[in-house]
DNA sequence: GTCTATAGATTGATAGAC
DNA sequence: GTCTATCAATCTATAGAC
């Protein structure tokens, strides 16, 4: 143990970046105030645009955090089997190539402190109403997207590229309902915020993969 | 032709409940000035404080307003589902029940101006980062939803009514999530908005069926 | 009912001392 | 790097003339 110096150094960088994180998922982007953030954080008003700048840099910075590793992950799994089935000379399994999206992400939800703020965050904001909001999200979500595309229409050759891509948008509809409506704080819906990854899993994903091959 | 008498007398109210809907829809609830509205609407900015007190109580009239028939039209379609069925002494069928419900949706988007803008606006509500928001449109969409699981759980009587409920969510998400992609007015989605009602009716339900059935 | 003018509060951002 | 103080712009809402 070392000795307490004085007060815990706390990263004044690292406590905006999770205090905004809370806040954005919560309340909004545009409903979070610096000044909510760095009370929260407990840092001085004109931290945050001394570290980021401005608010909006601030928000690329709490979403890059979270979504470059997890999109890593996504990536890796969806290739895996990509891979297996071409070392076996088969087609993809529709189920495996979307429990490779969608598992990880659950699982993510869990993983550590702060996560599951983000992953509420990414429920809502695709139907942000602020545009800055949309395009960051999009922008980081469109590679992978485009690859879950392409692994499906391998896995679904008869289906027109078309169908595969709204039968998916339809999967990412279910996907993120499902992380906001579970990430609510301020709606009092039972029965639906305290249930874990594996539960959501095992509800979510029998019903996508009967949809997308229907 | 009625000789012309000054400028066109152009309803105040409604001209102040159409710009809103416009805006709250594509701009979001927070998003949206009353500046901007009584801009858009060609009135005086003190019209919105006189004719609906607050811009809380305008944002309740312009949900009510098309939420109330289109909601009519759901419970009509549901009900005369069920009736149906059992003067027929069988279960309701599981994609009619879905049809009752989405089909209307889709149509009402189609059916006059502005209303695509509300169903725009319906598919951002529930992830919506204000609290009004969500509050109003859960107020009134909570008594359909209900109906819709009764007749589900009647079409489905061997499965669990949590796991209906679910599943209900999930149709629920994709289609939110497919009304507001489609209305994204700002995000460069090509083959996305360009679908009308029977095409996008015919893409949705044979997922959603297949998915509520797995 | 419609208008101008403005109150009163809040916002993101910054200048400058320490 | 952190702080106080403040600017300039914006917001909702309202008072009061017409």
């Amino acid at each position: 143990m070392k000795p307490p110096k004085s007060l815990p150094p706390a990263d004044t960088r690292l406590s905006i970046l999770d205090a905004s994180e809370y806040l954005f998922a919560n309340e909004g982007y545009r409903g979070t105030t610096l000044r909510a953030i760095t009370k929260r954080a407990g840092v001085n008003l004109a931290a945050v645009n001394y570290h980021f700048g401005s608010k909006e840099t601030l928000l690329e910075e709490v979403i890059k955090r979270r979504i470059e590793p997890l999109n890593m992950e996504r990536r890796r799994r969806i290739q895996e089997v990509q891979d297996l089935a071409s070392k076996k000379g088969k087609k993809p399994v529709v189920k495996s190539v979307l429990q490779a999206f969608i598992t990880p992400t659950l699982e993510f939800r869990d993983s550590e402190p702060g996560a599951r703020d983000f992953i509420t965050f990414i429920g809502r904001a695709f139907a942000d109403p602020d545009d800055s909001v949309r395009k960051v999200f999009v922008r980081f979500m469109h590679p992978i997207f485009e690859l879950m595309h392409r692994t499906m229409c391998l896995a679904l050759p008869d289906y027109p590229a078309d169908l595969v891509f709204w039968r998916l948008q339809f999967c990412m509809g279910s996907l993120f309902h499902t992380l906001h409506i579970c990430g609510d704080i301020h709606m009092d819906t039972p029965n639906v915020s305290d249930l874990d990854a594996a539960s959501l899993n095992a509800l979510i994903i029998p019903y996508v993969t009967a949809g997308m091959k229907a």
